[in-house]
RNA sequence: CGGGCUGUGGCGCAGUUUGGUCAGCGCACCUGCUUUGGGAGCAGGGGGUCGCCGGUUCAAAUCCGGCCAGCCCGACCA
């Protein structure tokens, strides 16, 4: 069965790979997702780096309730008021009615916040660095797999500080360390890092930092977020501390979370006709030996190159597929549709001539170039300069994209024009709070702001900055 | 939540206009043999109260009413 086609029907090759490519399907209730093995293995890699990166900015992971008691959330008023549309709330327990009805968390400010109250009494608790790795629950009215889901996992990672400068640095930190540094070189997806407009800021932040990716359909994904929190829950929550001059003084607070969305624009960036492609870096599987057929030596020879490539590579990312009972195109197809980035076609034939076949996976589309004999000894190091090539050419050919698909507009109505296609960028004064609801009549938001060189803003009033406008999802 | 489309074995569909001769096709699955360098072939086989509930009728996948679910476009939303 084939593929919907790309250009032709975009959602349905949405859906078709996350089929075909064996990720995840629907679960029985509106909304929510099972994630099958290959899918879940592609997250764990996410997982994996992301949660790297974290610790190397000085966050602890650590574990909070999944059930708030309702009241927590009804203490920040614009928190509650963004959230309390799409909450799952529990009013039943052991076969009784709660007194209070339990809130199923959709993020996690509250019930960590009301932890940090009792863990911040000095300045030397402070910063206080924490991330969790977690599943919320938003109750969505139009769920898209992967891309909205009313139950999905993520990191969220919570922080507090002694001074506004302070974390507003570290939010900061988090946007470019974490977040776009995974993005560009994991993921292979170049971002647009900016600031939310208010309209678009989280409920409860008094500043939102985020990383836009460019979907092939000309539609933005917002891949991760940064929030800076002010004084907003420390008040609420009462988290203080006594400074250097004995002084009481509440903290100041950053949150910021990526999730498991991020699957959704990997399909989105990287896939093709033939389904996803997976950047090396981030493959679980990167290279896979494929025994054309059995024959004299070819299964010592594929066992061998596996053990080399195991050391090289390092971890266990090589897999040899010795189904000879599948034909030979089938499984080529198969793997090519999970985005396996490296294909070593091994036969009778080629162990006779002391060659395997190479094939890789971005380059798909052209099945000359795709191709190439390599001798059997040259192979370990032929496959990890041509993994880190891949890697390259995949952030490469992604940003082409980004970039051919991000037009300047001088109008509200061109920049709506533009982004049937993609990002327009737009100056901050031309569209003001009142063009924003304007074009939003059009499907058409503001993705983020940024200066005209790309950097963050402090705010969004300063002079001079450029709205980022796109269709998303 | 509004508009549109669709619900028939695991997946994709035909059949509904004109009620009966209707439970069918392709893929997938199982068994055997032959195959294997780009989605294998032949033979045999298993699996479906036709989304659910009710109604009309001698008789309903088919007609009527209600409900539910999925998808797409919006509204809402990280």
């Amino acid at each position: 069965m084939k593929l919907a086609s790309q250009a032709e029907d975009f959602p349905r090759w949405y859906q078709d790979v996350i089929a075909k490519a064996e990720l995840a399907e629907n679960g029985p209730v509106r909304g929510t997702m099972v994630i099958r093995p290959y899918g879940y293995s592609l997250w764990e890699a996410m997982q994996s780096e992301v949660d790297a990166r974290i610790k190397a900015a000085g966050a602890e992971n650590a574990y909070f309730p999944l059930f708030i008691p309702q009241s927590y959330l009804e203490k920040e008023a614009e928190h509650v008021e963004g959230f309390s549309p799409e909450l799952a709330v529990v009013t039943h327990g052991g076969g009784k009615q709660l007194e209070e009805p339990v809130i199923v968390r959709p993020t996690s400010e509250t019930v960590i916040n009301a932890s940090f109250a009792k863990w911040v009494q000095g300045h030397r608790d402070l910063p206080l660095l924490v991330n969790q790795w977690a599943n919320v629950v938003r109750w969505e009215m139009r769920p898209r797999i992967f891309l909205r889901t009313s139950e999905f996992l993520w990191q969220e990672g919570h922080t507090a500080h002694a001074t506004q400068q302070q974390a507003r640095d570290y939010a900061v930190k988090i946007l470019y360390e974490v977040y776009q540094d995974f993005m560009e070189q994991v993921l292979a997806i170049p971002v647009y890092v900016g600031l939310k407009s208010k309209f678009e800021a989280f409920p409860g932040a008094i500043g939102s930092l985020c990383c836009e990716a460019m979907m092939l359909d000309g539609k933005a994904l917002q891949m991760a977020t940064s929030h800076e929190l002010g004084q907003n829950f420390s008040r609420m929550f009462n988290i203080t501390f006594l400074d250097q001059n004995s002084q009481e003084q509440h903290v100041w607070q950053t949150s910021w979370g990526c999730s498991t969305r991020m699957v959704g624009g990997l399909i989105m960036v990287h896939g093709d006709s033939n389904g996803l492609r997976v950047p090396p870096v981030l493959a679980p599987i990167q290279v896979v030996i494929l025994i054309v057929r059995e024959g004299e030596g070819v299964a010592a020879c594929a066992e061998k190159l596996r053990q080399e490539l195991a050391e090289l590579l390092g971890g266990n990312r090589v897999r040899i597929d010795d189904n000879t009972d599948a034909s030979f195109g089938r499984r080529s197809t198969d793997w090519e549709l999970k985005g396996v980035p490296l294909r070593l076609e091994l036969g009778p034939r080629d162990v006779a001539e002391g060659v395997g076949v190479l094939v890789r996976r971005d380059l798909a589309g052209d099945k000359a170039a795709a191709k190439v004999a390599v001798p059997l000894a040259e192979l370990p190091t032929q496959i990890v300069s041509t993994l880190a090539q891949q890697q390259q050419d995949m952030l490469s050919q992604a940003t082409s994209w980004r970039d051919s698909r991000t037009q300047e507009a001088a109008t509200p109505s061109e920049a709506v024009e533009i982004a049937q296609t993609g990002f327009a960028r737009i100056p901050w004064d031309v569209i003001a709070e009142q063009g924003e609801e304007s074009i939003a009549a059009h499907a058409v938001t503001v993705r983020c702001l940024q200066r005209e060189d790309g950097s963050l803003p402090e705010s969004s009033d300063e002079p001079n900055l450029v709205a980022l406008v796109a269709r998303s999802y």
